[in-house]
DNA sequence: AAGCTAGCGGAGGGGTGCCTCCGGATGCAA
DNA sequence: TTGCATCCGGAGGCACCCCTCCGCTAGCTT
């Protein structure tokens, strides 16, 4: 999305030029520190790893939600500027396609995810965003007859979302069950 | 599994009776408090649930991971002794219903597994015991032609375990979603 | 190049949780 | 009932982390 559809929640990205180093070091960090060390991270941790003050990390994001905003934030516009360039594919493939996508995606958010789950505005909007770039894929998908029409985009968020927090050995067995997870959103429809 | 699948490696449980009483309410307490808090929950609050000093919580279980694992085993004891009295269903019925507890199982041990996840031999001989539970079904089903046979009975574990990871606002978008996933399963054997 | 100001770092106070230790309590056997 | 081995509770030392605060640094403007 746009600034439209996402609130200004999120700490503003400073506008001299060291402190904009400092801030994009601070959340490349915390993606990381999250992902290795889950949601409870130490933030002082993170500022080292970011070669910056802890003082700086705190001016930049006063609390840990503000962090773990900012890092989600990032990764959700990522996503969901990818749905765009799927126009053109016929829709089965183009929805395929962003599912896989998606669960690249999710697979490293899992801690962050869980966090922001409960009570955050931000992640309510990111949802919004995620719907807005796969809903049509799949609406278009369900349109040509290529999946079933029993189940809404919803279902199939939670289905494949589902599948990334398992830890899968290697990406074959992961997309191989992708596969079946897939075959069962067609199923209803070759019935 | 009876005691000859798993190892000793967690705490036995002692022998004088108001200690096995205290044992007992640590472990419920510990469950408790680690679906209500996640790994991270503090361990004196833990003692404090289960009405016990912090230092009878020490003297139980060494660690946190001690913790961890006793709930956990508890846990797939269950499950395991679940699959015994599914033998007399139709193969797919039986597969179907044990998947649904599975799901059942694995949805209150996110932050558990998680934690088991990477170099507890536990969870190793768990993992080996619900497989032990789970696959006879699973071959079963694929014997008599309602599962498809591309796949294994680890990809069937990843595909529903990853299901119980999502958060469903409701029990039926649950099952519906489950529904989705099972006739992915079916989905080649009907070719 | 000189001044203004946004921005920086990190010391330190406060808080929380981990785990040890041991004097006292209590179940159990005889 | 008595004695002892087992078990209990929680105070306290330690480590770690959170967050604030302020003297100093260094971009940016003119």
């Amino acid at each position: 999305m746009t600034s439209a559809g996402m609130p200004e929640v999120f700490t503003q990205r400073p506008k001299r030029a060291d402190a904009r180093r400092n801030y994009d070091a601070l959340v490349a960090a915390a993606r990381d520190a999250f992902a290795e060390n889950g949601a409870a991270a130490s933030l002082e941790d993170v500022a080292r790893r970011a070669g910056v003050g802890i003082g700086t990390l705190y001016r930049n994001f006063p609390s840990r939600r503000h962090l773990f905003e900012a890092v989600y934030v990032e990764e959700v516009r990522a996503l969901s500027r990818s749905a765009e360039d799927l126009a053109e594919l016929p829709p089965w493939d183009a929805l395929v396609a962003w599912l896989h996508r998606f669960v690249a995606y999710v697979a490293t958010k899992r801690a962050l995810a869980e966090q922001l789950l409960h009570d955050s505005e931000i992640f309510q909007s990111c949802r919004t965003e995620i719907y807005a770039a796969g809903q049509p894929l799949m609406e278009r998908a369900q349109a040509a007859g290529a999946v079933r029409d029993d189940i809404g985009f919803d279902d199939v968020v939670r289905l494949i979302s589902g599948l990334t927090m398992a830890q899968f050995p290697s990406p074959e067995q992961r997309d191989r069950v992708l596969g079946v997870a897939l075959d069962g959103l067609r199923a209803g429809a070759a019935r």
